[in-house]
DNA sequence: GTCTATACTCGGATAGAC
DNA sequence: GTCTATCCGAGTATAGAC
């Protein structure tokens, strides 16, 4: 899957990325990562020195754009279900284009958990969830239904996440083919889903 | 971690578990199972062959017990939607118990789709899931509302296991320590909540 | 910058003693 | 059944030519 318009180090990241996503860092290979950019194994240690280096360059990107995706809340005037609704519409589509990014560190954290929260610390430097912050503070104004704001999140997320993590079980369990499962299981419908989750959770009446 | 009152077999056969469920495969490695058994590299050959069949018989315990989970339900003469709670409940206290279990699964398929497929088909026979068909029933009797059945079983599953698999993340992302997320993320709490979500989708009123 | 050839370490597997 | 010692292929990393 070599892109021709790109250069080495790029070919590389790409490669490496897919690489690291579905082996680990133990279970990948350096030959695997070459073969797949479509250059040289020696070429990769040209670039980044050793897999650990190359794996904590992936890590890192992908540690990135989730806790980017994760915490961006908009402190737009409109009322605050719509903002979440406008939250699951993005996160949704946020997952559909990087399926394996929730998973992929997920399973490292497991492998590696000091890495991890060095590494968060940088990106995160103690801010706390926006969107949990606002429910409290629409809470506090009576706008919204009473609820455990932590635990909403956490329910939010799996709906968003986990039908695609788990894509692959629920294609055979749900007996359809490929097509089948892709054409039932549009982003649409899961978004049209979730947000009457949002809705029966939030909304007072 | 050895356990004293087992086999050596059994000894083996937990240790692979928790080895091959931590770093999949590839990742894997003999001598890290054979410390973690308390034994010497050598029986796991003496045993099991290969580090290929020690990982199937693996697997395919992973995959039974998954799928029974996933597909009981009971023909009882409760309201379909008192169902749906108890296999909420006993979901959660499952996954409470095998935290990883789905993750493995799944980033196994990843990986070889042929073994999964070929497995399964032994395991599922063709079946398919016994909540839809219930809920299918009951929503043709007008019990229930009108619902898209599969995209509510995804909700489901959904809800009741990503809590558990996503933990590290959310533990850190909540700032919880251990102890908070621990207390706080109750099962009893997230039991509550999934439950609202069915009465929500399901209830007539 | 990119390749081929090679050094060296790691990890799966086996032989053989007890 | 369980261990120590060892073999050998696989995988990371480097040297050096172009």
């Amino acid at each position: 899957m070599e892109q021709l318009n790109s250069t080495s180090e790029e070919k590389i990241l790409k490669a490496a990325k897919d690489v690291f996503m579905k082996y680990g860092l133990y279970g990948a290979r350096m030959q695997d990562i070459a073969d797949t950019a479509g250059i040289n194994k020696a070429l990769l240690h040209y670039y980044f020195r050793s897999k650990e280096k190359l794996f904590d360059k992936i890590f890192e990107n992908a540690l990135h754009k989730y806790f980017e995706r994760i915490n961006v809340f908009s402190d737009s005037s409109l009322p605050v279900i719509d903002q979440v609704f406008k939250y699951v519409e993005n996160s949704i589509d946020f997952y559909a284009e990087y399926p394996k990014i929730s998973m992929f560190i997920i399973k490292e954290i497991e492998i590696n958990p000091e890495l991890f929260h060095k590494k968060v610390q940088v990106i995160k430097k103690g801010k706390s969830i926006k969107m949990i912050e606002a429910l409290e503070k629409a809470m506090a104004k009576g706008e919204i239904k009473k609820i455990d704001t932590a635990m909403f999140f956490i329910n939010l997320q799996s709906l968003c996440s986990y039908p695609f993590i788990a894509k692959p079980i629920f294609k055979h369990s749900l007996k359809a083919n490929d097509k089948d499962y892709d054409k039932d299981f549009s982003t649409g419908k899961l978004k049209r889903s979730v947000k009457n989750f949002v809705e029966s959770s939030l909304s007072k009446k």
